[in-house]
DNA sequence: TATGAAAGCCTTTGGGG
DNA sequence: CCCCAAAGGCTTTCATA
């Protein structure tokens, strides 16, 4: 778990598709870097408990589940101390609307990434669950027309 | 790929599981969540099929590939137009630090979550791959202290 | 839609270069 | 650090209900 891990130029190969498809197999996988498979497995092993691959998780899309309306809110957080933060964290990550939530610097303290299933429930979500509470002083509301993202790495063939 | 797909229980399982391990094995899918291991390979394929699981991704630490500094850059679009845009995104998404972009609803239009070496690089990436394009009226820069995310479902157990 | 059984392939391990 | 080879387990198919 060192911070500093030295990756090979088939290190980050394997990375690139593992990033683009966690469930290529380990022969296919091999192949595809020119290893044999036994080599690679080790290699993935090594990843894994170097920590540079956290996980491997299924994308699920958000709007087939019943929430297709995706909005980010920035909330400031006052007084921005400890014993406040922490519990605001924990309760913004109990929300299943919640998808993503990051700690900024800059003027809004908070910005959550939520999905929700209509504007009433993201009014909900912002009246009930933060402006409610003593330590939110504020939340703008930006709804998502689109987005794209990624792993840190570019993919194969780049 | 229709809007509305039913999903059972079961599905909802399914999904929670392998939003939280996208490698767990069909035949222990298949025992957590209480039916045969083929029709455990039906129902997955089903859900591929119909667009509620759309991709299953190694998680890549980008602290540990040598990007350890994390921001959010704000950035204004002028005139936010398509023949404008469109190559706006593409280019975007055609750096190597950037994890995401999001189009929004509000003062900014763009989000991108970009992941880099140093102060430097994040100085560079603002001057000279966003303020220096015609179309880009402002660039607002914030760091990440911290990030958590997830899928849209909860976990398991939850 | 769900199941059980069978065939084949893949993963995984251990020895060796 | 890499590879080969073998054993065991898993995936996948298909007939059946």
């Amino acid at each position: 778990m060192s911070e500093n891990v030295e990756l090979s130029p088939v290190d980050l190969d394997i990375l690139r598709l593992l990033q683009n498809d966690a469930r290529i197999t380990n022969k296919d996988l091999a192949a595809a870097v020119g290893i044999a498979p036994s080599t690679c497995l080790d290699r993935v092993a090594r990843l894994r408990d170097t920590g540079v691959i956290t996980g491997q998780h299924a994308s699920v899309d958000a709007a087939k589940l019943g929430r297709p309306l995706e909005a980010f809110l920035f909330v400031q957080v006052r007084p921005h101390r400890r014993p406040l933060v922490d519990p605001f964290i924990e309760h913004l990550l109990s929300l299943p609307e919640v998808r993503a939530v990051y700690h900024l610097t800059g003027p809004d303290d908070f910005l959550a990434h939520v999905a929700t299933s209509s504007a009433g429930e993201l009014q909900r979500l912002v009246l009930d669950e933060l402006t409610a509470r003593d330590e939110v002083a504020r939340v703008h509301t930006n709804l998502v027309f689109q987005h794209w993202s990624g792993g840190p790495l570019l993919p194969p063939g780049t």
